[in-house]
DNA sequence: CGGTCTCTTGAGCAGAGTCAATGAACGTGG
DNA sequence: CCACGTTCATTGACTCTGCTCAAGAGACCG
């Protein structure tokens, strides 16, 4: 069908926003990209520098973060397989965050403009550029509410459900058992707690049996429970069909 | 050269994200739309309600917000003159916040088929509501930071250079003398704190000689100094172009 | 073997929350 | 024109969640 299925899983998101039909699905398979394989904690994109390049997740584990000068960092966003890094960001002239490995990760680079000329020639794509770039509102507003009204069990455990819901739609997880590519620093950048604080919220769930740790995973014992914690609905994800 | 000024604001908008030629502007401004006007503290959009319509702001303040099931509400977003309010919900089934008017403001709503529509037709529009939705997202993405990452005097510092660039970037405010739509209630809704503690914190802001407070206003007595309590930077907003 | 990164623990502090009461401004209806 | 209710702003006393600083332990890697 397709010479290449490199973009596939960015073609995915894209079918799951819009109808395409097989016109548009060549022509996102067809976008010339160039292929990059970045260890942990390499940077993609930084804050201000020129945006002429839209970045798509292959594999692996990506964040977003904005620094104030003092040095805080917090984190926006969490991406996987398939998403555009910092998509509202290359709408714009520069990036507005910066994106970082959390694993070792593949990408692939897009020209902005190749991007849009097929936003121009397809109105579905452009559509379904829209509802990603409005998904990822969603998901910020519901971060924001996380973070400004929850306490800090509650933001952790509503962290802890996102993660691994998400890792449930996309089939890459076994059982009650989620890969946490986060550490706790980044966790407590998340959602604007610290990393000693984070420490000892994370113990406390453990201790309750709501979640077991080992290096970069997470299992949890009590789904039920964890979501009521952190008044989790999966709503604001945009998940299910 | 139109017959019909009335979306005439939410046209500017749109120009200001992409360039529309007369077909364009023609469209937009023919939209079919409902004019309605609104007391301050009428609702118009909620969440979960089916998302029918998208409500296009042409006078007046409004703000979005959602509530987590204990009461607690967190505002999301402030809305102004010609912008389009839930621009991120209306691209999905149900609306994901409330909106609500902090005026009495005048609305037009549009029917979401008649806007998709006009974003098929025009892939301009499309390009440019896409960026509108990447727009408020990077605001969104702001308030994260705000929330997560500065105590209460950042924040409400942050907050009020916010409002008062958005109404110089608008042209409605004179000198140093600006709308305060919020309640302190409402500012600690947006800030993830409480109004007693609101209240604190402006009184410290007044003492200082960095604002003034009327009722419904603020004047900003030393726009360097408030902009260095709140680490504001005003890029975010993509006002400039 | 030493260095770095992450997790862990303890002690003390403070920023922000809670609860409760009072006051000022405003609109409304008698 | 006044009495009343409502909404907002203000204040005080007390509490507590989460932060700071500091040090140590385990894992991993070159």
């Amino acid at each position: 069908m397709s010479p290449d299925d490199t973009l596939a899983p960015f073609l995915l998101k894209l079918e799951r926003r819009a109808w395409l039909g097989t016109a548009e699905k060549e022509a996102v398979l067809g976008l010339p990209y160039q292929l990059r394989s970045l260890e942990r904690g390499s940077s993609i994109i930084r804050e201000g520098e020129s945006a002429e390049r839209c970045h798509i997740l292959l594999s692996g584990f990506a964040f977003s973060s904005r620094c104030s000068p003092n040095g805080a960092r917090a984190v926006l966003a969490l991406h996987m397989d398939g998403e555009a890094l910092d998509i509202s960001g290359c709408t714009a002239e520069d990036a507005s965050c910066d994106v970082q490995a959390l694993t070792s990760i593949r990408v692939a680079d897009v020209s902005r403009e190749s991007l849009w000329s097929l936003a121009h020639e397809y109105p579905q794509i452009g559509v379904a550029l829209w509802r990603l770039t409005a998904r990822s509102a969603s998901v910020l507003a519901e971060w924001l509410v996380n973070v400004g009204r929850r306490d800090a069990r509650g933001r952790l455990s509503h962290l802890i459900c996102e993660i691994a819901q998400r890792q449930k739609a996309q089939g890459i997880c076994i059982g009650a058992d989620y890969v946490m590519p986060l550490t706790q620093e980044q966790l407590g950048d998340s959602t604007g707690l610290t990393s000693v604080h984070v420490n000892r919220v994370m113990q406390g769930l453990r201790k309750d049996l709501l979640i077991r740790c080992e290096k970069g995973r997470v299992s949890i014992l009590d789904w039920e429970r964890l979501k009521r914690e952190g008044d989790f609905r999966p709503g604001y994800l945009q998940l299910a069909a």
